[in-house]
DNA sequence: CAAACTCCTTGATTTACATCAAGGAGTTTC
DNA sequence: GAAACTCCTTGATGTAAATCAAGGAGTTTG
């Protein structure tokens, strides 16, 4: 562990709960990340750079020089806006980017053939999403944006090109990938074995963690999706979903209104997770 | 789909039941991967090296110029042999290389801090093992060999360093783990939202077309894990994985002699998987 | 401002799978 | 070749979550 701002990277796996020292912010703002630097936000800059970017420090590698950041910044071709509701892309279109998510958030769904769907992740502005469409040149799962985003669109070929020259990158992009297996190993512990009440315990305390590591609070947050989402995710159904977030608030550890979510008592999340063995 | 034997890289998800077309064979031998090269396999061999490697087309691109072959040839440094029990690497530990996996079969599994575990993969012979290592230069899940092993150490500074010379290697890592990245998506979509009865059918499928693609039987496998480490893989307590046999034996759809497995009927066993609906 | 949405909650009932329990079939050990 | 294993099967019972069902709270639409 580096102990720089690179650590935001840390921890999205579903069992990790460590916590960046940022400060905390009024959760109830968009997810933009207006918090960090809000003056880098206006959707009118023309120039579309990586160098100054807000961003950068979560989707781009740190340390770079300034002739390696020049570089860089040819990575992304252009941005593109989502509406809350559209796609970035499907399974089966043909895969040429990898994107980088600016504002907004995003749901990925993979479907079986006899239409059943599931959730494989939510995603945030800073988080890269595509990854899965490089094996075999096609996507094979949705990207379906939850409010309205922005994103910027990395073409594979150029982020190849520019990784054989930029070690960083190249290190970087590997980092990405992996840090994706090791998340969805999480999410397999999770669904293969975690009971409901601890499967949405290790979902709330993964997003808040996210969101504090983007200038968040640590303690409230707006869901983003419908609670039918959160159960697909999960692998419950709605009703079980939305029965926990009762026995939640029931037992004072949340306060729950609507998608407003406060978290009163995150030690009883954590325990919940990962209960203590009598000793 | 570029219809040549690198299709035997397809279908490692869970779903998917395309097959290659390759020649069966009894598999009630070793998962060793003689019937394909024999004469590759003579533990004796001196020279490491991937040029001359049978398993070559698994676990290597192709279509490499001699001077390509040449270059990777110096990505495996070494090569180990894992006895049945053993472990290749354990969580906690430091990353260094990936491994290529020469003969044998492994698990892969991810603890929760209070001891629950969860297999998050069974691999074979020319499938890498240890790319979860990359994200924090540490491993996150441990490899442990199901039987006797031999896998190539690729030290994962020398794959980086030559695939920024090696176009089609960095291509080839991206797909690497771009594949397993898809392959847990599809696993995520069997924990979230199948019956035990639906996880079987769809292990049993995976498996034995994978063993198929290595030039094994379409029908006949020797499984390689206990009842328990299957039912931790599908999120099923062992007595469901033993009593989802039995009822398939029973409707005649496979038959079980401890670990030897015939399947029988393979459309059943996709019909169970993808119900077809009533139309 | 009612109508028609979508999304969420809560209750009653069912069910698929887990749990508990016992015994059997192979293997290894000495 | 009995003893002590590990691994697997099968039965009886329990339970967490699914399903079925109804209504309520917001939001959008005309």
């Amino acid at each position: 562990m580096t102990g720089t701002i690179i650590d935001l990277h840390q921890g999205n796996t579903m069992l990790e709960h460590a916590m960046p020292n940022a400060k905390s912010h009024d959760a109830h703002a968009s997810i933009a990340i207006t918090p960090v630097a809000p003056a880098a936000l206006n959707p009118h800059t023309i120039k579309v750079a990586c160098s100054n970017c807000n961003l950068r420090e979560l989707c781009m590698p740190l340390g770079l020089s300034a002739a390696e950041l020049d570089k860089i910044d040819d990575v992304v071709a252009s941005r593109r806006k989502v509406k809350r509701g559209g796609t970035l892309f499907r399974n089966g279109e043909k895969f040429t980017s990898l994107f980088a998510i600016r504002t907004g958030f995003f749901k990925t769904c993979v479907a079986s053939e006899d239409g059943r769907d599931q959730v494989t992740g939510f995603q945030m502005a800073g988080e890269i999403v595509g990854l899965d469409g490089i094996v075999n040149d096609h996507h094979t799962c949705d990207a379906v944006a939850l409010e309205d985003a922005e994103v910027c669109v990395m073409p594979f070929d150029r982020i190849e090109e520019l990784s054989r020259e930029v070690n960083s990158l190249q290190r970087h992009v590997h980092k990405i990938m992996s840090r994706e297996i090791v998340r969805e190993n999480g999410v397999m512990l999770l669904l293969g074995s975690m009971r409901a009440e601890e499967r949405l315990a290790a979902f709330l305390l993964n997003l808040v963690q996210r969101l504090h590591a983007r200038g968040f609070s640590q303690s409230e947050l707006v869901l983003r999706m419908t609670r039918e989402e959160i159960g697909s995710y999960l692998g419950l159904k709605l009703e079980t979903v939305s029965r926990t977030f009762s026995k939640f608030v029931e037992d004072g550890i949340v306060e729950v209104k609507q998608r407003h979510v406060r978290i009163l008592n995150t030690e009883a999340l954590k325990d919940i997770v990962n209960p203590k063995v009598c000793n």
